[in-house]
DNA sequence: AAAATGTTTTTTCACGATAAAAGACATTAT
DNA sequence: ATAATGTCTTTTATCGTGAAAAAACATTTT
C-alpha cells in the first residue's frame, strides 16, 4: 500500500458532480485544469467513467449515457490526504484531554496507531511544528506544549498585532481595487446569515475565514498572511470542539464583523481600529473561555502521549 | 550508508577538547549531559578513546594517558549533519545567482545533486518553507519564490514591528530579573569589540544574534522568538554573501547597539522607541543594497532550479 | 497551426527496512 | 540507598523502492 489514489478518487467525485450539473464534458486538458489534476487523473477518470457505463468515451468524443447515482462516488473517507487523515487523529488526541503541557510525542507510536508509515508522521510533525503547539529535541523526541492558557494568549498578540495593520492598510486602499467589491459580497453574505442565523449560525467559521483572509491579504506581507493560518487552524478545531454558547458567540460575531465592514468602508482609521480591536477582544475571550485552568482536568498520565 | 553517526564524531570530537582542557573525565551520564548526547554514545566514545590509547578505560577508572592530537580528531566535515549540508548546498544554489522569482524546485533532482534520500530533501523543503522563500505546490514541486526586494521588506517589516515591541517589553523588567545582568555582559562584549574592532569585525554577526535574541526573549512570546529564526536565517547568509564594507557596517552596528543598550538601561520608552527604530533602519538598508534589483542580473536559464 | 489525444518519462508520495542514537531495565560498586 | 556501569529494547534518521500523479514528448484531429 504505498500510495493511496486519494487525488484520483476525490477529483473522480468531483466530476461526477460537474457532470450532474453541466451533463456533459470538457476536453482533457480542461477538465484537469477545471479538477486541479494533471491529464494523467483526467484520463483515469474518464477510462472508470466508461468502464461503469456512465459516458460513451472515444477520443474527443464524450457522450454522457446516464446521470450519477449515489454509488458511483467513492466513499469520502477515501478521499482525505493522509496529513488530513493524520492531522485529524493527532488534534484528536490533543484535544481530547489528557494531553498536558511536557508530554512526548512518539513518532512511532503515532504511526502505528493511525496506521501509517514513520515517514508521513515525522512530515506531519515538522509542518504541525510551525503552529507553536510542539517543539523538536534533536534526534529525540517531540515535546507537547499544550494547548494552554499561554499559547492562546500568544497567539491572539500577534493576531490583535497583524490584523490592526492589515486592517489600516486595507483602509488605505484606493477605491479602484477589487478588494472593495469582495468586501462588498462578503457584506450581503453577512447579512443574509444574520437574517437567518438561528438555522444557520454553523456556517459562521467558514464565512469568518475567508473575512479575516480578505483584509491580512491587504497587507501585503506573506509573513502576515501566512500566520493566518495558524489562526485558522486553531479555530478551526475550537469550534469543533467548543459548542457551547455557539449561536449566540456566532451572532455577536457577525454583527461585529459588520461594524467593522462599515468602519472599513468609513476609511476612517480611528473607527476601523476601534471596530477591529473591538472583534478581536471579543475573539480572544470566546478562545480563552474554552481552554480551562491548567491543573483543573483530569488527568491519568501525563507522561506518555 | 543508512545513517551517518555524525553525532557521534562530533561529540567525539568536543570530547576530546574537554579531555585536553580537564585532563580528566567524569562519569558516563555526566560526560552524557555535558556533550548533549545518550549515555550510548558516550560509550561509544569511551570505547574509541580506549582503542587509540587516548585513555585506560575500567568500569568507573578513566585514566588520560595521553593529550589528544591533531589526527586523534574527525575531520570536521564528518561532524556536520544532514541538515546542515542540505541547508548549506541548497542555499549555495539560491545566492549563487540564476535563481529567479517562479523557478521550480526539484527535490529528487536536489537529492541526486546532494548526494543524499528524497525524504531528507522533502523535510528539509518543509522546514525551510516556513521562511517565506518557498512555496508548495500540492501533489507537484515546490516554487521559488525569490530572495528579492519585496521579501526583505515583508521581512523587516514583522522584525521591526516585533523587535519595538520586545524592547519595550525589555524596558519595562523588573530590576531584579536577569536579563539585566545577561545585557550588562553584552555591552561589556560591546565594547570590547568595539575597540578592537578593526581585527574582530568578523564577529560582530555572532553577537548581534546573541543581543537580538535576548531582546526577543523578552516579549515572552513564542511566536515572535521563533520568527527570529527566519532573521537570523536570512543575515547568516548574508554575511557570508555580501562581504561589501563589511568593517564600516559592523562598527557603525556596535554603535548602534551601545546606544540602544543605554536606552534600555535607561528604562525611558521614548528612548529605547527611537534607538531600536534607528539600528532597525539601518540594519534594513543593509540588506536591502545587498539585494540586486529584479532584472539586473545575469541569468542564463531561469526556468530550473 | 492550434489544440486535442496517445504514449513515455519523471517526479512525488508513502512505505518498509536498517544503522545510529536514545532510552529503559538490570546489575554492580561505593 | 544512591549512583554508577552493563545489557537490552525502542525510537529516530535515512535510504531504496514502487505505485500514484504529474509532466514531457509524440501523434493525430479539427
Amino acid at each position: 500500500m504505498s500510495k493511496s489514489n486519494n487525488v484520483y478518487k476525490d477529483a473522480y467525485n468531483r466530476c461526477l458532480r460537474l457532470l450532474d450539473e453541466t451533463k456533459s464534458l470538457p476536453s482533457e486538458p480542461e477538465l484537469g485544469t477545471l479538477l486541479g489534476v494533471s491529464r494523467t487523473t483526467v484520463r483515469s477518470i474518464l477510462a472508470r467513467m466508461e468502464e461503469t457505463g456512465l459516458i460513451a468515451w472515444n477520443k474527443r468524443s464524450k457522450t454522457v449515457l446516464r446521470t450519477p447515482r449515489p454509488d458511483d462516488f467513492f466513499p469520502e473517507e477515501e478521499t482525505d490526504t493522509l496529513a488530513e487523515i493524520i492531522e485529524r487523529s493527532f488534534m484528536r488526541r490533543l484535544l481530547a484531554g489528557g494531553a498536558e503541557a511536557g508530554m512526548q510525542i512518539n513518532e512511532l507510536e503515532l504511526a502505528r496507531e493511525i496506521g501509517v508509515g514513520t515517514t508521513s508522521v515525522r512530515e506531519f510533525l515538522i509542518r504541525f511544528s510551525r503552529f507553536g503547539l510542539i517543539e523538536k529535541r534533536r534526534n529525540s523526541h517531540w515535546v507537547l506544549k499544550g494547548f494552554t492558557r499561554a499559547f492562546a494568549l500568544e497567539l491572539t498578540e500577534i493576531r490583535e498585532m497583524f490584523e490592526l495593520r492589515s486592517a489600516a492598510a486595507f483602509a488605505a486602499l484606493p477605491e479602484e481595487s477589487p478588494v472593495w467589491a469582495d468586501l462588498d459580497r462578503l457584506e450581503d453574505e453577512h447579512r443574509l446569515l444574520a437574517r437567518e442565523i438561528a438555522s444557520r449560525f454553523n456556517e459562521f467559521s467558514e464565512l469568518d475565514e475567508r473575512f479575516h483572509r480578505l483584509i491580512h491579504r491587504a497587507s501585503h506581507n506573506r509573513f502576515i498572511v501566512d500566520f493566518y493560518d495558524v489562526i485558522a487552524m486553531i479555530f478551526h478545531y475550537h469550534y469543533q470542539w467548543n459548542k457551547a454558547q455557539e449561536r449566540e458567540r456566532n451572532e455577536v460575531a457577525v454583527a461585529e464583523h459588520l461594524v467593522y465592514i462599515a468602519a472599513l468602508k468609513s476609511r476612517d482609521l480611528g473607527k476601523v481600529d476601534a471596530a477591529c480591536r473591538k472583534h478581536l477582544k471579543s475573539a480572544r475571550n470566546t478562545l480563552l473561555t474554552s481552554i480551562p485552568e491548567a491543573g483543573s482536568r483530569n488527568v491519568p498520565d501525563a507522561r506518555r502521549a
